[in-house]
Order: structure tokens, then C-alpha cells, then sequence
DNA sequence: GTTGAAATTGATAAGCCGTCTCAAGATGAT
DNA sequence: ATCATCTTGAGACGGCTTATCAATTTCAAC
């Protein structure tokens, strides 16, 4: 519970520096987003119109965004739709994805991100946030 | 020249094994394809309105798709939209993506690449391509 | 605790990107 | 040259996200 009273507060301090108001609905949606690693605006507003059967699509998006924004979510594309993940979950973000049955396996690897450091460094760049994705034939696909 | 010949190559190939038929439009495409890094469909779609007013945007998509099953191409979302890399550009299709101006700039590690390796034997799998973006500001932006 | 200016919400319209549809035209095996 | 088949172009369509706006909520100042 501290670590979401911790992301509540990085809340807080942003709409406080923005002259932006604590919500009945944005901390219905906070709570609830830190709950998962990922998630897209639908999944979130089909698990809560069970809390809140009138809590809009709209809403969703708008907190979504607002906490990009504060640095809490991630938006990132996948395929059409745009997946928002929580920030605080570090690691387990690089993808393995199976071109022939879809199935997808996290990894993680810290000699890689040491690398890809390096590289944006090398370059001028300051890195926020970084997507792998290796895609190919799993063990049981290549037969 | 030989490089083009060679992708013209693969394409015919692919043609021939599908069915597909070779058109005017498809060589037109590829030529104007094969002469960059990476496009949009809209971007290409002004690129021609030159030598083909007549030249559909869906003709467009159509075509860098069957690219993209080919092999010739890669798909790749960035913001909304959707870029199409040129994968003959050995080497070079890892992007350092400024968040800021939008600046891509294009790198090859090799030493990600075993990494990359390692961790798809790890668990099982043959990587047949992959995809890794890394977002950030470039030395320009942060200030 | 009231008040009131300013922000937020919900419902829906609008927008954007990419795909689908289908009649007309091009391709290529025979 | 023929003709079955594939492709094209133009616009309609659809999914995801944002914009609009009247009604509501928040919160700082009384």
C-alpha cells in the first residue's frame, strides 16, 4: 500500500504544480492502474464500469495521458492500439514474440540496456524509454 | 543498380510463389522504396503524385505490405502512424528516435545483436528479425 | 460551510489512419 | 489473341483516440 501512496503523491505534486484537480475518477483510475503492468484504455474501462457503470471512455484516455505526463504511465504503440505501462514495474519489458502460434515471452536483460545506454549516450541522447521486440519461431513452431 | 535488380529479384520471386502479378505500379513503388531508409505510405503517396497522379493511397499500403511479406520491407508504428523500413539497409536498422524533434537516427551494435541471440536460444526460439527503438531527447532538445 | 471561478466529466461528434469494397482495367499462362 | 485471375483507384467504412460543450465537481477564499 505505500507504494501506491507513493505514486498518489507524484500525482498530487503534478496537478499541484499544474493548477489541475484530485478526482473522485482519477484516483479510481490510479488505484487501478497500478494494480496491472500494462493496459489499454478499453480493458480499463470495461474492468471499472463495474465500480463505476458511468465512468467514460474519455476519461480513461484524458487520466491516461495526464499520467504520462507525471511520469507514472508509459504510452507505447502496439499493433492499432496504444498501451499504457506502469512505469514503476521495471524490467520485463523487451518482448519474444512467436511468428507462427503469437506467443509472447518477457525478458529482460541488463547487458543490453547497459548497451543501449551506451549507444544514446555516444549519440547526445537521453533515453525515456526503449521497445525490443525479437520476433521469430518458438521451440515447438519449428516443427 | 545490382542492388535494386537483386530486390526486384525477391520480389518476382515472392510474386510467383503467391500467385501475385508483377505491375506497374509494384516496380514503380519498389524503385522509389529502395531509395530510402524508411517511409510513410502518405509520404510516398506525394513522392509519386509526380510520375503517377493516378496513384492510389491504397495502392500504396497495399503495396509496401506485400513488401513487408516479402521481406523487402518493415512495418514499424511510430506516434499514429505507421513507417516502413527498408530492410537491405543491412546494419543499420536499430533507431535512436528524438521524442522531442522526431529526429531518427539509425545504429548497429553488434554486441546487442549476440545479446539478442543468447536470450531467444535461451528460451527456445530462432529470431527471424527484430525491432529496437530507443526514445529519447537528442542533445538539441534538452534544452 | 458557502460561494464562485476554474477545472473536469460524460456523451457524443469528429478526426485520423489504414483497410475493405467493387467495378473497371491490367497481367500473363495458354 | 484469349480469358481467367489478379490489381487498381476511388471512396466508403471501421477502429482507436481526441475534441466539443453543457452540466457537474473541486477547492481556495471568504
Amino acid at each position: 500500500m505505500s507504494k501506491n501512496l507513493k505514486e498518489m503523491d507524484v500525482l498530487r505534486q503534478h496537478l499541484a504544480k499544474h493548477q489541475l484537480k484530485l478526482t473522485r475518477q482519477r484516483e479510481l483510475i490510479l488505484t487501478a492502474f497500478l494494480r496491472q503492468e500494462h493496459v489499454t484504455a478499453e480493458t480499463m474501462y470495461h474492468q471499472l464500469a463495474k465500480k463505476d457503470p458511468h465512468l467514460g471512455l474519455a476519461t480513461i484516455y484524458r487520466t491516461l495521458n495526464l499520467f504520462c505526463e507525471a511520469g507514472i504511465a508509459q504510452a507505447r504503440h502496439f499493433g492499432t492500439q496504444t498501451q499504457y505501462d506502469n512505469i514503476s514495474h521495471k524490467g520485463h519489458h523487451d518482448h519474444l514474440i512467436c511468428t507462427g502460434c503469437g506467443t509472447i515471452v518477457e525478458f529482460e536483460n541488463c547487458e543490453i540496456e547497459r548497451l543501449q545506454e551506451e549507444v544514446a549516450t555516444k549519440n547526445g541522447f537521453v533515453i525515456q524509454t526503449h521497445r525490443l521486440e525479437l520476433y521469430g519461431l518458438c521451440a515447438r513452431c519449428r516443427h
